[in-house]
DNA sequence: TCCAGGGGGATTTTT
DNA sequence: TCCCCCTGGA
């Protein structure tokens, strides 16, 4: 049940607002989130249906913790029953729903980065032009930045400077021609093809209307053109029952085509918006709140902020140096588990902060030969698993045997027998008589075009194929396990994927990656068999890092996640780490000059932290084989002194004094510092 | 024609 | 350190 005076009265205001656009705009920690949960919660009570309630957040992470939020409030039941997801999630439920009217086959793929890539690749070859894999990848970043600006590369700001760009617009057709061929979608189209259906279909655009009456977006400062655009089909500009929350200073998806200055600008696009400002910082201890705000405050043109805390004072906050990045991780585990053992904290109070994913690797390391349970939210892990693309392929399949791509890409897993030319020969029949590629494949196999070895190989796909989707079509929901067992054996997916690597280990592991993935089919629940697999394979696709799902959240374990995957989180004791120049701030951004974006990633990273910050930074790091030095970065100098205490941490054996020497404030100053920091920090 | 093993290259941030 | 591509053996 909602209890109303767990709010403040600004917050209450927000909760309880009736009709019309409200914007709440407020500082990190002040309980915007609480309005949106509340709010939900308050709408229900009002008598409004769950399944009019749409609240959308930025990432996976956000959005599930929202979830948790709501069923706190409301039970499982009915926070199950609230439209709950990221925007892509949301996009791409329209899309499972009416992709047909712009012409596509259900069920669509879903492209990844990896698939992405070998798109362009192909169109460059085939142009011939050779390409590096920055050259590629600064391609694929140009139109990505297109569709999300809902314009033609031609037409992005940067179209006079980038000298990729004459090319970008040619590759940029011909990608778009590929995936329509392919029946494919990236994650730019799951926004922009909603946006096309509704503004095509003013019958399918009333329909979500009516579905979506009372829509929420958390982290409204994230927003970027095409989000935008679909938030305005989904409502109606005055009358929008619309109440969107964010906070400027952390605006850190720039490169997404987020402009800092939407949400200022929201009173404009939504004509008689209400806005609420919200100042009570109910998250983190004096210190914290005050060293992030000195950080920020060295950004203009900002909206000023009067945050304040009730939580107590604070320690000052620990600036910490050590010789290697491998010191600063042993030091950070260590300290993690004494302080786990003094405090008897669970693992899940703390946190390890970066700027970018592969620093987790050496602290994976260490957490590991500690024995410290961890977690890693985002990064490659699960996501770049060819096992899991193996799998996601297969069962594409089944639901679209037209589905090329996955087709091609599975077809010769285990061997079969059906190599590059044998591939290229059934392409280029398909291409002749107009046939999927998996009737060319029957086609070959009826009149004996297909070679020898191929034969047997190919007759297992095609028949597994054909009795999974007959069985399917009958299937109730439950019958789905047995389906795909029987299907994924006899494509041997086992056998490929334990054959697949010389490491007999790893393969195993492999293997059983995937069978956890298809025990998490037991979560979904849907009328019938098909759209059971149909909804699993979309979540996979949107999400393919969340392994282990509901369990996993709940598991007592160190979180370590980048800034940006940080965004609406908090911890009790939090690490932020690789605070050096050429990190945080990244060094592109450096060069690019987008310093201020990087200001408010620290920003949001120091103000995930309750009551305990730690900041960290190594002299040097490795890189490729190569030393690299590293300077302290300039947040830290940025940081009031009487809210820092800076010390240098170095091997094992050197004396304490040795170790104060080396400061940059001078022995006595760092001495009497080392006094008032707590007697196990070292 | 298929495929395993070695050499070369690569790291912003998310969906 | 891990991943992708190419080449030579079967
Ligand atoms: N009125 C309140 N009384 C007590 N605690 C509150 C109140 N409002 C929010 N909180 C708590 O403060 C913390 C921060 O709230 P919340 O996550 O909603 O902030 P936020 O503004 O969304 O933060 P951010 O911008 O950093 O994402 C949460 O632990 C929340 O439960």
């Amino acid at each position: 049940m909602l209890d109303l005076s767990t709010l403040n009265p600004p917050q209450r205001q927000a909760v309880t607002h009736r009709e019309g656009p409200m914007l709440v705009l407020a500082g990190a920690g002040s309980g915007k989130t609480r309005v949106i949960t509340c709010r939900i919660a308050w709408l229900i009570e009002q008598g409004i249906r769950a399944e009019h309630i749409l609240a959308v957040s930025f990432t996976n992470k956000a959005a599930g913790e929202m979830r948790e939020r709501v069923g706190g409030l409301l039970g499982r039941t009915v926070s199950r029953q609230v439209h709950l997801s990221t925007f892509h999630a949301l996009g791409a439920t329209m899309l499972r729903e009416d992709i047909e009217a712009l012409g596509y086959q259900r069920p669509f793929v879903i492209l990844d980065e990896a698939d992405r890539f070998r798109i362009i690749r192909d169109i460059l070859r085939e142009l011939r032009v050779g390409g590096t894999r920055k050259t590629e990848a600064r391609i694929l970043a140009i139109i990505s930045r297109a569709k999300n600006a809902l314009c033609s590369p031609a037409e992005l700001p940067e179209a006079r400077y980038n000298p990729e760009m004459p090319r970008a617009q040619r590759v940029h057709t011909l990608y778009g021609q590929a995936l329509r061929n392919l029946n494919a979608v990236d994650f730019d189209d799951l926004l922009l093809l909603p946006v096309q259906l509704m503004r095509q279909r003013p019958d399918l655009r009333e329909k979500y209307r009516q579905r979506f009456r009372y829509v929420m977006v958390d982290e409204y400062q994230d927003t970027n053109a095409i989000q935008l655009a679909l938030l305005e089909e989904l409502v109606q500009r005055e009358r929008a029952n619309l109440v969107v929350v964010g906070d400027d200073d952390q605006s850190i998806y720039a490169f997404r085509g987020a402009v800092a200055g939407t949400i200022l600008e929201f009173d404009q696009r939504f004509p008689g918006a209400r806005v609420v400002t919200l100042d009570q910082n109910y998250r983190s201890v004096g210190t914290i709140l005050r060293a992030a705000n000195a950080v920020i405050s060295h950004n203009d043109q900002r909206r000023e902020k009067n945050l304040w805390s009730t939580l107590g004072a604070g320690d000052p906050i620990p600036s910490l140096e050590f010789p290697t990045d491998a010191e600063e991780a042993e030091w950070i585990v260590d300290r993690i588990r004494r302080v786990a053992e003094r405090d008897a904290r669970p693992w899940r109070h703390f946190a390890i902060l970066y700027r970018i994913n592969p620093q987790s690797r050496i602290l994976e390391e260490v957490l590991r030969s500690q024995r410290v349970p961890y977690r890693i939210i985002g990064g490659q892990s699960l996501f770049d698993r060819k096992e899991v693309k193996d799998l996601l392929a297969w069962l594409r399949l089944v639901l679209n045997p037209r589905d090329e791509l996955s087709l091609r890409r599975v077809i010769n897993v285990p061997p079969r027998g059906i190599g590059t030319t044998t591939l290229a020969a059934l392409d280029q029949r398909a291409r002749e008589d107009g046939l999927p590629l998996l009737d060319a494949v029957r086609a070959a196999l009826r009149d004996g075009s297909l070679p020898e070895r191929a034969r047997e190989g190919a007759t297992q796909v095609v028949q597994a194929l054909d009795e999974a989707r007959y069985a399917l079509r009958e299937a109730a929901a439950d019958g789905l396990e047995d389906i795909l067992d029987t299907f994924l054996m006899r494509v041997s997916l086992e056998k490929a994927i334990l054959q697949g690597d010389r490491n007999e280990k790893i393969a195993r592991i492999r293997w059983s990656i995937v069978q956890d993935l298809i025990g998490d089919l037991g979560r979904i629940d849907a009328p019938d068999a098909r759209a059971r697999l149909d909804r699993f394979v979309t979540d996979v696709s949107l999400d393919p890092r969340t392994d282990g799902g509901e369990e996993d959240a709940d598991a007592d374990a160190v979180t370590m996640l980048t800034i940006h995957s940080s965004k609406g989180l908090e911890f009790p004791l939090v690490f932020l780490c690789g605070m050096s120049e050429g990190l945080l701030p990244h060094q592109r951004a450096i060069d690019e000059h987008a310093v201020p974006e990087e200001r408010r990633l620290c920003y949001v990273g120091m103000t995930r932290a309750q009551e305990r910050l730690v900041l960290t930074r190594a002299r040097a790091t490795r890189r490729r084989n190569e030393r690299i030095a590293l300077r302290p970065s300039r947040f830290l100098d940025e940081i009031p002194p009487d809210l820092r205490i800076d010390r240098i941490v170095d091997s094992v054996g050197a004396s304490q004094a040795e170790r104060a020497e080396r400061t940059s404030r001078g022995l006595a100053e760092a001495l009497a510092r080392l006094d008032a920091i707590d007697p196990d920090a070292s």
